[in-house]
DNA sequence: GCTTGACTTCGAGCGCGCTCTAAGCAGCAG
DNA sequence: CTGCTGCTTAGAGCGCGCTCGAAGTCAAGC
């Protein structure tokens, strides 16, 4: 086994990062190029990777904002504005809240064309039938 | 005025039928030469195109279906069954039955992470408030 | 010491879904 | 008849979000 595994303290290669939260290990890197990530992962002497329990939390949180729409454009604003610190918290509110409103708009969207589609199926299932 | 208005029997130019559709009529091009389109809009003598009723029908279907994350080349593939007509329809159920189960899981794990974006909103807005 | 394999960086490539440009023609206003 | 606008086709270009490849380094096992 090559499972570089958690070391007592929290400390995971790319590779099980990776894994842990399904993304490759391509995409890690280049979230983090991207800007996505509040802070990079610590690194070994050798200038390998170690993400902690704070980093792999934060990447889920980038992940959720990515499966709901929110551009990477976007969530680098909200990661930069993490890093800055103390007194963004209202910037911060502000961006989600935002993102927020969009989501439930297109979950009404997205409900109220479901329904047609499901009429649509009804009628098939109607015409099958017979 | 140059609106290429409805001339009763419901036929549009592509730019009435764009505009209805909240499309570009470069989209309605593409939509059709790829094939999204059960049959190719009518042409007037001089080879400009007239949408009737059931192509612009057909159309906010194409379009429930692709803001419902249907790809290009399923859209594709299901006008094709409806293309070929009688005989087709448990195929094209179980596409559209299909599709609404991507749908279904679709929602229900946006609707997780807009759970969890809520409670991060939350977060921010007792920090806020102090 | 050598091989193996996971890691590193950098940059090119790709799939998707349009979007836009170019060049040319049709039809109507003045 | 002259412009002007809107259509036509074919094909190039683009924004997004990765994805992949190349070339090199490092650590561990035999």
């Amino acid at each position: 086994m090559t499972t570089t595994e958690d070391r007592g303290t929290g400390h995971v290669s790319i590779a099980e990062a990776a894994q842990r939260l399904g993304l490759s290990t391509h995409a890690l890197r280049y979230y983090e190029t991207e800007g996505l990530l509040v802070g990079a992962p610590a690194r070994t002497p050798a200038g390998r990777r170690r993400y902690d329990e704070r980093d792999l939390t934060w990447i889920v949180m980038v992940q959720r904002l990515r499966a709901t729409g929110m551009p990477v454009r976007e969530v680098r604003e909200y990661a930069e504005l993490v890093r800055a610190g103390r007194g963004t918290e209202p910037a911060r509110l502000a961006l989600l809240r935002a993102h927020r409103e969009r989501v439930l708009a297109q979950l009404a969207e997205v409900t109220d064309h479901l329904g047609a589609i499901t009429a649509k199926i009804e009628g098939y299932e109607r015409q099958v039938d017979r």
